[in-house]
DNA sequence: TTAAATTTTTAGACTAATCTAAAAATTAAT
DNA sequence: ATTAATTTTTAGATTAGTCTAAAAATTTAA
């Protein structure tokens, strides 16, 4: 139990969380090191102790993806950073672009009494002033409604949150092209003349769908 | 400008200022190795670095006193702190003793900006939950009601803030026994014939004043 | 007023987080 | 399928803050 994280490596955990587009993407570590404003040679060492602590899976040369304690904590940080702005915007009178380097500040504060009392404090919002979702104490994200792939038009992008039909031909021709539930998804064009579509899945490169299978695809706006 | 404290440093500057009872009492090594549950070779080599920023003054194995920029940052820190702890009081509705530690944290939020929009969502107030004067913008501190020290009994403390007369002869008298406007004061015992009382004087040991000399002099609660 | 006790400082070392420069592994390109 | 370019890791240093152990200065007490 004796696990608390540094300030640092929270700021890596959540840089991870943040750059994966799925949880099981690998993040790279020029990308982290971009992220984090530091140096590859940096990164490689902290990844080494992140991974020693099992907050993350790594392979040398291969990237990290965050292991499911690691998913924790980075979504206790997000709730704290994304309550913190509420507060500030709703009872500071601050603008949505000011808030942001101070809630870097605030989301870091330890107390899990702080924090919840601070969400009932705003009323358990479950939005931050951006749209972003705010996890709630479980780490769990209310997403927004869905709507059907078929209704999203070029450059759209969501997650894919179910299927509106459970006809197993279609769930098993979605299993054969790597299709599931989590997945990120870009629209990258759009027929106008039989509305097939043209998407890109995160790691899985791009991919042509019909109407037929857009229309039964559910997307949420992703975190 | 570019001279934002660590938090380490943050802590220092605090705790001199608070141990010092009064700004030009000095602080001892040990002192302040004690209440940063720290080692004194440890303070010594911050005192240094501290020193060298012109926050404090400090001669070899006599202590440090705080600087005006010193004792600014240090007002900057509690104001801060007492903020904090209003809102987690009268906001958050955490009791009174549950927020110290929380506030110490907060305490190192840096943003003016924030601190500011504080003080106004709270309402300025000039006491923190605990009684505690909280410092302004400036750093001015609004002292609560002085009494006079003989309306004070034993064990009870705090500093001078005035005299009620000025008549030549009290003032030479009370220069005489080194008495001045803002020093710390503590009774010490309180004659039950005569109401003479003997005092603590921050850094001058002990005195004896005759009901006459306390009854006018005013004190207020210490910060 | 000298010796003993205490306080403070110095010396040398450790850890976390960072850096630069160079080596090693992977990926891309001819 | 080699070579070239890129990415990642290692090696060796640096800085802030900390420690222990020992030396030096100050204070207290016999």
């Amino acid at each position: 139990m004796e696990n608390s994280l540094s300030l640092t490596e929270e700021n890596y955990i959540k840089a991870i969380f943040q750059i994966g587009t799925t949880p099981e993407s690998n993040v790279s570590t020029n990308a982290l090191a971009d992220s984090l404003q530091t140096k590859p040679a940096t990164v490689s060492d902290m990844i080494k102790k992140l991974s020693h602590k099992k907050l993350i899976f790594y392979e040398k040369y291969k990237g990290v993806t965050l292991s499911a304690s690691g998913a924790k904590e980075a979504l206790k940080i997000i709730r704290k950073h994304r309550l913190w702005e509420a507060f500030l915007v709703n009872h500071l009178n601050f603008k949505w672009d000011q808030v942001h380097e101070i809630a870097e500040q605030l989301e870091h504060i330890k107390s899990s009494e702080l924090v919840n009392r601070l969400d009932d404090f705003l009323g358990n919002p479950t939005i931050d002033p951006h749209g972003d979702p705010i996890p709630d104490a479980n780490g769990q994200v209310q997403l927004g409604p869905s709507k059907l792939l078929s209704e999203m038009t070029s450059y759209e992008n969501g997650i894919i949150v179910g299927v509106k039909n459970e006809d197993p031909l279609l769930l098993q021709h979605l299993d054969k092209i790597n299709i599931r539930l989590g997945l990120h998804i870009e629209v990258t064009e759009v027929n106008d003349f039989d509305q097939s579509m043209q998407v890109k899945l995160a790691d899985l490169g791009t991919l042509f769908l019909s109407e037929k299978i857009t229309s039964q695809i559910l997307i949420a706006k992703n975190l």
